[in-house]
DNA sequence: TACAAAATGACAACATATTGTCAATAAATT
DNA sequence: AATTTATTGACAATATGTTGTCATTTTGTA
């Protein structure tokens, strides 16, 4: 048995991804890191910032694609910090719900500001299709691993 | 300022690729485990097989875009478990080579022949030309995160 | 309702990866 | 050739992330 073309290419893209992922949190250290933040903190803040509603630690996991364990120690941290805060959950005793703070809110959009910048200068001259291509391709992939 | 729409799509890119890694890395983990590998050593032994010659730790690293040091890590422990050999370098005294022995090329050759339908499975039924594009876009990135 | 199964937080162990430092070696410069 | 600069491996500290265990709480089911 040998790879489809289609196999063979997917297995292109998980090498690119896994060299691409660091490059991307090394950059990302670098952006946040005068904020007292980090490429791992960075992706907490952003996961709250994007819901509607606080969330709780496992649902901040998922929607990372991460252990629970690992997230639950950031978002300690970061409510020692004061980027978070633990608000009671009325529907669950146990699981707290996450809910930035001023300063979780203010830091996350001056990490943006800081952001955008670098994000226009790389991805000038990459054709918008091809991005939205790229960018739905790795959506499809996403799902086809969640399961 | 604000994002531009290519700026947009790439930053919905970061977070998809950060995503997508953990995942993959998961995914990875499972699939090498029998062998007596993870995802990061199968990273390893992946740079060297795709080399027509051996390489040293930093080369190493460059490919896997990682920093040396954990690399280092990795090699010295693939080589007390046998799957990769150090050899002298005869262009430098410190930086030896690194090369598989016949049991890291067997593993390695065993890894590949169980991800093939796993690739395959995953792959099937997202567009060629698609795949294509995507790992366009991200060799791309990869480049201009280089720099 | 009562009981079994799953989810959650706390804690610990371990794997992975970056950063920093140091001494030895190699490469570049003057 | 001599000196400076960069590279490399070893080692340590730290951050990130997974896995496992346990007690507690929640959810699903009989």
């Amino acid at each position: 048995m040998s790879h489809t073309p289609e196999g063979q290419l997917f297995t292109d893209i998980v090498l690119e991804v896994f060299k691409l992922s660091g490059l991307l949190a090394l950059e990302g250290d670098r952006i946040t890191d005068e904020f007292g933040l980090s490429s791992a903190r960075w992706k907490v803040l952003g996961a709250l910032s994007f819901s509607p509603s606080p969330m709780t630690v496992p649902q901040i996991a998922a929607a990372m694609g991460q252990a629970r364990q690992g997230v639950q120690r950031l978002v300690n941290e970061m409510r020692d910090d004061g980027f978070v805060v633990f608000q009671d959950n009325p529907y669950h005793k146990r699981a707290k719900l996450i809910a930035l703070t001023a300063k979780g809110k203010k830091t996350y959009e001056r990490v943006d500001k800081k952001q955008i910048p670098w994000a226009n200068a790389i991805a000038t001259g990459i054709k918008r299709s091809d991005l939205k291509t790229a960018s739905a391709v790795l959506i499809k992939l996403i799902e086809r691993l969640e399961r």
